[in-house]
DNA sequence: ATATTAGTCCTACAATTGTAGTAACAAAAC
DNA sequence: GTTTTGTTACTACAATTGTAGGACTAATAT
């Protein structure tokens, strides 16, 4: 793998509804993401070319409309994003980061929960 | 607060030394960073000038040399920058982040142990 | 005084990002 | 078969980011 791509703004939330549904044109994600206009329909067309040159995406052409999918799928593109984002900000320590979040955010206690849970299991070993 | 800032690789390297050693000199900020001259010296300089623009840095010359130092302190621009990261990769859910982090990442027995404290005393509410 | 040194200030320029218009074309509607 | 409509393909362009050279200036060394 080459320099791990960095991902823009826009293009989280293309990934995003991709991840969700899986396949779709460029006017079903411009719809999805932008119901009012907010961007243009070539903005979104721009960023999924792009994507598409960076290997984000994969396009291919079914009648007279391309459609997109997912090249990299959601857990590994978050993982390289996190190892990223932790180490600018938190000299690379996810320990110091999940004790950020628990310390600095009101978590539910279902989340709590889990975390509890997660940690116990990982101190069986 | 106008638009949360984005802070650029090589401004948290910045940021992170002179919240460590507090005031510095340009010349000291690119000795720390890059003792190779993997940048020239420029390059910090440009940086550190954006970013006193930008207010993330105040400049003070003191005889013929400028000195700088924060303007923010580091758990403020953490938390701005882990919001705006937890938002595009996680929808905002901390709880998610935090869980993902203590699951995907072999944490040391006192990371667990520190987020562990950590959630029992959120608990006691 | 003069040449060297350090540091600042200013300028430059290519790559990437943010945003979108327009041309071209095929299908559908008339 | 000509007009309208939906899409793609191509082009454009300003702002930001990444990187740094060169001019200027004050202090320093000779």
């Amino acid at each position: 793998m080459k320099k791990p791509k960095v991902i823009l703004d826009i293009e989280w939330l293309i990934m995003g509804v991709l991840w969700k549904k899986g396949v779709l044109s460029i006017k079903e994600v411009w719809q999805q993401l932008f119901p009012k206009g907010e961007k243009a329909y070539t903005t979104v067309q721009t960023y999924m070319d792009r994507m598409t040159e960076k290997k984000l995406l994969h396009k291919e052409k079914i009648g007279l409309v391309n459609f997109y999918r997912p090249l990299i799928d959601e857990q590994t593109l978050i993982k390289q994003a996190t190892e990223k984002f932790v180490s600018n900000t938190f000299n690379g320590s996810f320990g110091s980061m999940a004790a950020f979040l628990v310390d600095s955010y009101n978590l539910s206690i279902e989340d709590l929960d889990r975390i509890k849970k997660l940690i116990q299991k990982k101190e069986v070993d």
